[in-house]
DNA sequence: TTTTTGTAGATTGTTGACAATTTCCGGGAA
DNA sequence: TTCCCGGAAATTGTCAACAATCTACAAAAA
């Protein structure tokens, strides 16, 4: 069946109207903090108001914005003690990804991880850091869907992109590529070996590694000037 | 302020609506697989479609329900190898509970939990096996809340939820509870041990028990005969 | 000056109507 | 009988209009 055939016949215009505003979302476009108006999204995507509210209330079960009522919906801004919070949940989640990968792993699974880590080496070589962190969200997505437990998947998912709206997260850690990458060497070895504890707690570790450098680059930041943020012509920003 | 007032404040139609739809979901009301009718629930509600539909998109995205585009949707029916899913999940993140716990527990915590085993060891001398049930739950939504990790607690809520929806689930397994009662009050001791490796295992253990006795129920109703279903006026049966 | 009040505009909350699709059911042919 | 094909009824998808509420700004009072 043709593609888009299949997608018109899947997807209601809610579903791909809650798409679009997650896309414009997570792609900065429509920044934390910023209001999101019914009428202004209702006519940019030529649909009415139905669906922009039936994909705002998806949006907002699935933590991206929260709605206030009678004032309007919000992109989500994740402070800092929530996304600790998220780290130590998804920190879990991967010490439990190391387990069940280390107990059941196919070779084609093996040659898959190494191919991955190996592209991330290469990465760090060229110095590439955009592409380093592209590259690692996708190892670490690719490991929990390796495990076939898809209500982990789903979750797993829904944090990252949760974390996302954490905006002070994505830059100024270039130098630490090289360790993370150990890492990931250390988390492949692990796995292959078949040991299961041990697995479990390379993932743990370089989870709560990953916790530990927001953390403290957070804590560098609080001395430093407040960023300007563009406006859209959809969004405003909400007052201070 | 008063309470009905900050209620109306805080809660639209959508609200209210998702969460007595959600009462009938988990009560049983509308048993999985059956079918939601818009129009039924908004006369039954005394509310238009639109606020029922708005419902029905936070349920689906909560996972309570599936939607199938022009044909309505259905209350979810957890299928046994997503409920083993699920619960490895959970025992993954009531391993986290224990650690947590087990590194800072007030003495406040330490008497309530010990309370709440007490309570539950009341109900099995009395062979209330409902009660027990309940207060199970209890015991252990209040220690994933006690650890203050707020995104923890909201999932760990929705997959309790979800189990629900598998409905082989609650029956049959009354001459099982000394042993889980056994087990809470080795959870306990190992919490306030302080060792939070030992108080995180036998949390794990103990999820994973509820897991294999689950399992274990569900193999031996394969040769039993099916159960017949009561049909709600707001609910019709789907085709099977 | 500062605070309060009132009004106009903007935005959200809700509804009912209409279009599109599916489901149900009866009739006819193999 | 069984299968396949209409057409009616039921149900969902979408839209536009109206009501309720909030926001912003200016005028009046302390």
């Amino acid at each position: 069946m043709h593609p888009t055939i299949a997608l018109l016949q899947s997807s209601s215009l809610s579903t791909v109207v809650q798409q679009e505003i997650e896309r414009g979302i997570l792609s900065g476009e429509y920044p934390p903090g910023s209001k999101l108006i019914e009428a202004a999204l209702a006519e940019k995507m030529g649909v009415s108001r139905g669906p922009i509210r039936e994909a705002f209330r998806m949006l907002d079960e699935a933590g991206l914005v929260r709605t206030e009522k009678n004032r309007g919906v919000f992109v989500r801004d994740i402070p800092l003690d929530e996304a600790l919070e998220i780290f130590d949940l998804r920190a879990a989640m991967d010490e439990l990804v190391g387990r069940q990968l280390a107990t059941h792993l196919n070779e084609a699974q093996r040659a898959e991880m190494q191919n991955m880590v190996s592209t991330m080496e290469q990465a760090v070589a060229a110095q590439d850091a955009p592409r380093y962190h592209l590259l690692n969200l996708q190892f670490h997505d690719r490991l929990v869907e390796m495990t076939g437990n898809r209500k982990l998947t789903a979750i797993y998912r829904k944090l990252i992109k949760e974390l996302s709206l954490f905006r002070r997260l994505n830059l100024a850690d270039g130098w630490l590529m090289p360790a993370s990458a150990n890492e990931h060497q250390h988390i492949v070895q692990a796995i292959c070996s078949g040991n299961p504890m041990q697995a479990g707690q390379a993932m743990f570790e370089h989870a709560m590694e990953s916790k530990a450098r927001t953390e403290a680059n957070e804590m560098r930041r609080h001395a430093l000037p407040s960023t300007p943020n563009s406006k859209s012509p959809l969004s405003q920003k909400v007052k201070p």
